[in-house]
RNA sequence: UUGAUGACAG
């Protein structure tokens, strides 16, 4: 059965979709991972009709859901029209375990997020028992993505306050601040990598900083610091 | 064996 679960991943990984599905249909035992695999393949791909379905099937087969079940349920809710559907797998899950989850609270934020409802996602993330940077990076990402670069950096001071940032932080909100014109607190933001944190700068986040100067058609200065990146420049 | 956060290229 790992075997066969390994060989649905494997087709879902390369985008076969119906190979996927082949596999899983004709193993003669399925457990709840093999489900799991199966919903997280077609989540990916966007299948959301086939998510719902087999998440149907794998309760009437007896099978309870578990909290990787729910992050690719979450995952399939990602859309406008899917706000509805999210908050009912939500509450699905209100009362259970699955709320003190941090990563199951982590694909709800990133869910309500991307749905664009910002006051939803506060409250999911507020309401988290406990966050690491996975969840904080969802969190600001979430308003990194709707233009609220402000409020992006204003978590971001919070996060700060609890715990260090990581890699993907600082590509968020040097992306957030490119998007808004930001220049100083991007370039406050950039130095503070290595200065507050002694990590090293990544090549994403010169990228996010030339993205930054250029988009003020600041192109000398952008320039100037591709040439002087000190990583490989991809 | 399945899992949550990522900008540019777009």
């Amino acid at each position: 059965i790992v075997l066969g679960n390994a060989l649905v991943n494997m087709y879902g990984k390369c985008e076969c979709l119906d190979d996927a599905w082949e596999v899983f249909w004709r193993l003669t035992e399925r457990d709840v991972v093999s489900w799991n695999t199966l919903i997280s393949v077609c989540a990916h791909l966007e299948r959301r009709d086939q998510v719902w379905q087999l998440f149907e099937q794998m309760r009437l087969e007896g099978l309870l859901p578990d909290r990787f079940t729910f992050v690719s349920i979450l995952d399939a809710c990602i859309t406008q029209a899917a706000l509805v559907k999210g908050k009912m797998v939500h509450d699905c899950f209100l009362s259970s375990a699955f709320n003190m989850d941090v990563m199951v609270g982590t694909a709800l934020v990133t869910m309500y997020g991307k749905c664009g409802s910002l006051k939803d996602a506060e409250r999911a993330f507020e309401n988290m028992p406990r966050q690491n940077s996975v969840s904080w990076n969802a969190f600001i990402g979430a308003f990194a993505q709707y233009g609220e670069a402000k409020q992006a950096i204003h978590h971001f001071k919070r996060m700060k306050q609890k715990l260090d940032p990581d890699k993907v932080t600082f590509t968020i909100v040097l992306n957030s601040c490119s998007h808004a014109g930001l220049v100083d607190e991007g370039w406050d933001i950039f130095s503070s990598i290595s200065q507050v944190y002694g990590m090293v700068p990544a090549v994403d986040h010169y990228a996010c900083m030339i993205d930054l100067l250029g988009r003020l058609g600041r192109l000398a200065e952008a320039e100037d610091l591709l040439c002087n990146v000190p990583c490989e420049r991809n």
